[in-house]
DNA sequence: CGCGGCTTTGATGTTCATCAAGTAAAGTGG
DNA sequence: CCACTTTACTTGATGAACATCAAAGCCGCG
């Protein structure tokens, strides 16, 4: 099956995105196409701000590529982050349903695509398409239930085995490596996890001191593999 | 309008069910009926579990009335509170929909009643019924988005922060008064904020001594809400 | 090249967990 | 109903874990 590109648009894909059996599968092509019609591409560079708390919700944020923090501010100023990732998972789609503003900021940590279609349209079809809306709530269901037990998980550790569990996170969850570039600060590692950055730093220097990491800077190797899972697991 | 109950169930009471309007509010009459057909209604015990980690999945289960949490244990056999909530709020239905087996354990913490409804015949009546399943993904989204947020507004504060939010949440949240009875022991709040028991009690002791608040075993009388609210911002 | 932000390390003090022992309360079986 | 057991609660003492503060080095950027 092939497709016209639209004139006056750069890419208009939406049959032939690879992201589409995630949640679009289920519409009809002239659904897709209307989507399609809709929808604006917006690519975001690294540390560029998606959308912030308070801002009014109007459109149905779609993550193409890239990698994103979602996290809150509170009065005090400082940072909270809930969850880091890529893709596949929906982030801060989840209010845009039953609330006016985003409760959440999103941003990106590595250069990101967005698609951006309308909020109206998109609850128009679930409204019409059930099939299309259960597809919805699974993915939805699947995104929040995942954000839900990295912080059980993150909160039953100490010190030690929530710098090891990030550090497994990256590795085995983002970047499938043992060897990676940090997508984060220090500081911002202490925001995922409510440390102080001096103690992830402090940790950080331990593991290495311990022949458990390698690094220099912001890249990571891990050399030792199993001790890291050793911490993570009793810490 | 009318309706009569059915002679096999001592309650069928669907049509007039003061909870419709959360969800079941855009399903037709004949709908409705079907779910009142299939429908059993199960009522649990103070302390007993609804359902635990693991357990195969088989129907939709909605909270008419009653207090729950919702809470994980640990290899180690410690738990985690994840929330602790009233009707309104879906609590363990969110997996339902994505996976085979509860993430979660429910369990009651006063005298409850739950509809368990079977779980594909919800989703086939979301499938039929898009409004319907936008109706879900609206609460759906509710439900996580206060957990996550619970959990935020809990990991940012200290001790003595985390047990003024939670006193404040039962006051505020649950009770609706100045004075209630806890729902819970001293351990499963320190279960609920990641704290020792022992510095749960001794915080009590604190707050007591500084006329803040009166405490009988459960029973708690707030005698200083705005101190307590200082406590928690601050904390 | 100089400024500001991130990182690193050490020193210090606070916060919190843990252990232990004792008390109250609540269920359990005779 | 009472003796018994168990579980929840309470308090103190101790040490470990962690935050905070401060100073210095590094790096990137204008």
């Amino acid at each position: 099956m092939s497709f016209v590109i639209a004139p006056h648009k750069k890419t208009c894909s939406c049959l032939s995105c690879e992201l589409r059996g995630l949640t679009f599968s289920s519409l009809s092509e002239k659904d897709i196409e209307r989507v399609c019609e809709a929808r604006e591409e917006i690519s975001y560079s690294k540390g560029e701000v998606i959308h912030e708390e308070g801002e009014i919700i109007r459109d149905f944020r779609y993550l193409k590529n890239g990698l994103v923090k979602l996290y809150r501010v509170s009065e005090s100023g400082d940072e909270q982050i809930i969850t880091i990732t890529r893709p596949k998972e929906f982030v801060s789609n989840m209010n845009v349903f039953h609330e006016e503003k985003y409760r959440f900021s999103l941003s990106a940590l590595e250069d990101s695509v967005a698609c951006c279609i309308n909020i109206d349209l998109i609850k128009e079809l679930l409204e019409k398409n059930g099939k299309f809306a259960l597809n919805m709530i699974t993915v939805l269901s699947r995104t929040s239930e995942n954000i839900i037990s990295l912080n059980l998980e993150i909160r039953k550790r100490n010190l030690a085995g929530r710098v090891a569990f990030v550090l497994l996170y990256f590795s085995g969850e983002i970047y499938y490596s043992r060897i990676f570039d940090l997508p984060v600060s220090r500081k911002e590692i202490a925001d995922l996890i409510s440390m102080s950055s001096a103690n992830v730093i402090r940790t950080f220097t331990e593991f290495r001191r311990d022949g458990i990491i390698q690094s220099n800077g912001r890249t990571i190797e891990i050399t030792d593999m199993h001790k890291l899972e050793v911490i993570s697991k009793r810490g």
